[in-house]
DNA sequence: AAAACATTGTTATCCATTTCACATAAAACT
DNA sequence: AGTTTTATGTGAAATGGATAACAATGTTTT
């Protein structure tokens, strides 16, 4: 039994976030209102997409006026889970793994990083940033501790799928993986890839093949 | 006058980077042949949008038998420009930008961090994997030198778009974002976002709210 | 060499998402 | 109070992408 919300489109839940956190920019700049149009300028997506993100959720603004901030942003703050703290564990604190520990999630989502794991003895035992880092023998277990259901994975690709493996029985919902690995996962879980390597170098291709809107040339 | 090839769909370019991955893989492991089905279970496509995607770049395959390792390793390398290098920069060598440094792009692409910028008095002159830090001040000059068009910005979010306006004048074409900020670019430019924050965050999202496929109840 | 088999390339269909365009209604102005 | 302006919410159309399904065709087996 999930939070029985509404089933809005997939990419519409995608760019709620990145919503969140310019409504909270407009508020800390002391705006009380905002039209579709001015949104559309900040968050680079079309206004009526906007609109009809929105509408998913209702009437949430005044025909002719736009949107009230602070209503949206509260209401924004209740459809993401803001008011309650998710917890996340860290499997690999490597270079990457390390950058994402320091890097403070909180100050925008209130999503943490609250545990880790490695095999590098010199690491165990150790705290970074506040966060301690845990043997991997220990992950089942401090997992279940802790009811952690969020992973990020940032280990070397080879041992990404055995430790999805783990994680999948530890009862982990959901794990972002940053791994060049496709892992296999059980229906009851959600993969997020974020492959860097693959953004880099199809960046390379369309700047290549696409001829980034070339100045059209002008016949003379 | 770019490289005049065909406009294949947007989302078939960004797969063809992890299609050559996995064939890279798959040639490593001594296989000569492999089916659309085969290449689907490793990277988690649909095998009939496998076929699509390459039915773009005429007939790969033969039919009855499946697609030949090498040919289509060596037809996707020249295809993803992997025979040349393609030089990039590096703007903000703080957590996330150190980590990027360490990592070996080349192991897997032919896309290298050739140079880094920042404005840390500690930072710059020093060398970092090979990858000698420049003063912003020298950006501009720099890039020219080193004929680069693509960088990897991860500078704290307020400087990100000026700094963006200075890579355009540079003649900096492709740009890849971590930092939270939207960024405005002329039309000759491309920018992928990558934003671990909502990333993170629409995963809470998802898992919360579409209940990943919770085993069906079986009424008793 | 024939029969059985495997797998492509593609057509047709489906689905998701974006965008247009405008009726509607509230707000701002005169 | 009436008029004009503004900007929403949404039906309808357009776009873009994924998938089912299968005829075509080469491969493998006998
Ligand atoms: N660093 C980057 O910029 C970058 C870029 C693209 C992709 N990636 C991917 O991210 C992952 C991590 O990269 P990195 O540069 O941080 O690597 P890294 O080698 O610096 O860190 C890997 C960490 O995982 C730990 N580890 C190794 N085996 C483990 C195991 N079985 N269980 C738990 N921990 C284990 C290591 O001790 C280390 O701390 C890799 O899969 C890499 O391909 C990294
Ligand atoms: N580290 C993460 O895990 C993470 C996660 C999500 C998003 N981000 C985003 O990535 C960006 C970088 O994050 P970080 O954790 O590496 O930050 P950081 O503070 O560790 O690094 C920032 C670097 O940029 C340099 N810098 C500052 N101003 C500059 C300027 N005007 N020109 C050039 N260089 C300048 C600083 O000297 C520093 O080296 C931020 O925008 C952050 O929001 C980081």
């Amino acid at each position: 039994m999930s939070s029985e919300t509404l089933k809005i489109p997939q990419a519409t839940a995608k760019r709620l976030p990145l919503y969140y956190r310019f409504l909270k920019n407009l508020h800390s700049a002391g705006k009380l209102r905002v039209s579709s149009a001015e949104l559309s300028e900040a968050v680079k997506v079309d206004s009526a997409t906007i609109r009809r993100d929105f509408s998913y959720f209702g009437a949430l603004g005044k025909k002719g006026y736009g949107y009230n901030v602070d209503y949206l942003l509260s209401f924004f703050r209740k459809t993401l889970d803001q008011d309650e703290l998710t917890k996340v564990a860290l499997v690999g604190v490597g270079n990457l793994g390390t950058a994402l520990l320091n890097y403070n999630f909180l100050k925008n989502n209130n999503t943490k990083i609250s545990v880790a794991f490695d095999i590098d003895e010199a690491k165990i035992g150790s705290t970074m940033s506040g966060v301690t880092i845990y043997h991997m023998d220990d992950m089942e277990k401090v997992l279940e501790e802790l009811g952690i259901s969020i992973a990020i994975l940032t280990v070397p690709a080879p041992y990404a799928q055995s430790i999805t493996d783990r994680l999948a029985k530890a009862n982990v919902k959901g794990i972002l993986n940053f791994t060049p690995a496709r892992l296999t996962v059980p229906a009851t879980m959600r993969v997020h890839h974020i492959d860097l390597a693959v953004e880099l170098q199809s960046l390379v291709y369309f700047l290549k093949h696409y001829g980034v809107n070339e100045v059209e040339e002008i016949e003379e």
